[in-house]
DNA sequence: AAGCGTATAGTCCACGTGGACTAATCGAAC
DNA sequence: GTTCGATTAGTCCACGTGGACTATACGCTT
């Protein structure tokens, strides 16, 4: 119920984990989502990132830490992720990544694999991998089902698209699991350009 | 704004798509639904599924038949299908299937593809193959120009997976297109084996 | 015949979404 | 030097969702 880990949605994952690379204000996020094309993952508006803000900040996951102007353009609140917030990006990663339902919110923990470790990350795309398998067949099982009663093709459009990208996932979990086990695939925090850039503008500031 | 068809959710849909098979309560819905496993499409709850009706009645879409009872049980009322609902199904399915963002609108939409002409179907998909395709272009681009700057592979495993799934939906859309336009894959209205159902117990019950 | 679980039919409400709106400021063109 | 558009920063609200809840009736056990 409480359970702020539960209560979390994809969008506030996504500011989590920008905020994970420097404090910043809700308005800057959203320009650096859209510049990131974060919002392919989430819908991004205003209403959406200054809500979740609000709810992380109740949460206890992010915490103002001060109000600055520039000039004489608006104030604005600067956030920093709490290390509690820190933790319920890593425990949501783990809840969702193996789950096959809820394909808005997988995307979203794949995009944030990449912190926790190589082992764990293996195994739980792993576990996923079966689920996939298991819906999979029974998806086919459920194609069979209706043919053999006697429906039409034309309806089952739908279903075999399904099963078409059902399968293309497994293939692709298939290339991919051995690809990232691989010792020669790099794992762990590497400092992206945007973070570079970030770091930079930070000690700019001092 | 006030454009029915514009506000219909896919759950408004589905609940069309069953009314056009005959007159239902509520209630009748959920269950049918949960047993075509139509919450593979939509989710399907009291909540959603009652507003949604309400919703529809208000827009005009459906409309109330009467209210009956079985025996002592909670009186229900029955919903039919208007013109105006019947022709809503086709319009949005007509807008929805060749967009490629919104992929839950997407499948609701090719779910009743049925509905519209063999000819304007695949030319709806035909459009949608195209803006896969440079959807697909597009993410490649943008995965080529993140690896030229430096963001290391382990930030780019989701958009890996995006492109392959874009691969393989191009794929099923080439391999699908022509087998739909064969003259002889059946096409059109052909009673399913429940609404071979529904047709007798309504007639059993005249 | 009392008790218990499940099916039937529906209401209600807290919450998240996403688009509309506000308001000030800066830059550029005319 | 003023008008106009874009940018900055944020508030507000209508709506759809989905889960919790209610209440009655039927069937099965003990």
């Amino acid at each position: 119920m409480s359970d702020p880990v539960a209560r979390l949605t994809p969008l506030g994952v996504a500011v989590l984990a920008l905020l994970s690379e420097g404090d910043m204000h809700p308005y800057e996020m959203i320009r650096l989502m859209h510049f990131r094309r974060d919002d392919r993952l989430v819908t991004i508006t205003n209403g959406t990132v200054y809500h979740t803000v609000g709810r992380l900040e109740r949460a206890g996951l992010i915490a103002e830490v001060g109000v600055d102007r520039d000039g004489n353009r608006p104030e604005r609140t600067t956030y920093t992720q709490t290390d509690a917030g820190a933790a319920a990006v890593l425990e949501w990663v783990r809840r969702e990544l193996p789950r096959v339902d809820r394909p808005a919110e997988f995307r979203v923990a794949l995009a944030e694999v990449h912190g926790l470790d190589r082992d764990e990350a293996i195994e739980l795309l792993q576990t996923r991998r079966e689920a996939l398998s298991a819906a999979l067949d029974s998806l086919a099982d459920g194609q069979r089902h209706a043919l053999g009663k006697g429906v039409p093709a034309q309806y089952l459009i739908e279903v075999d698209r399904e099963l078409a990208l059902l399968g293309a996932e497994l293939a692709w979990m298939d290339a991919t699991l051995p690809r990232i086990a691989d010792p020669d695939f790099a794992w762990g925090p590497e400092p992206t350009p945007s973070q570079r850039y970030l770091a930079q503008r930070k000690a700019a500031r001092q």
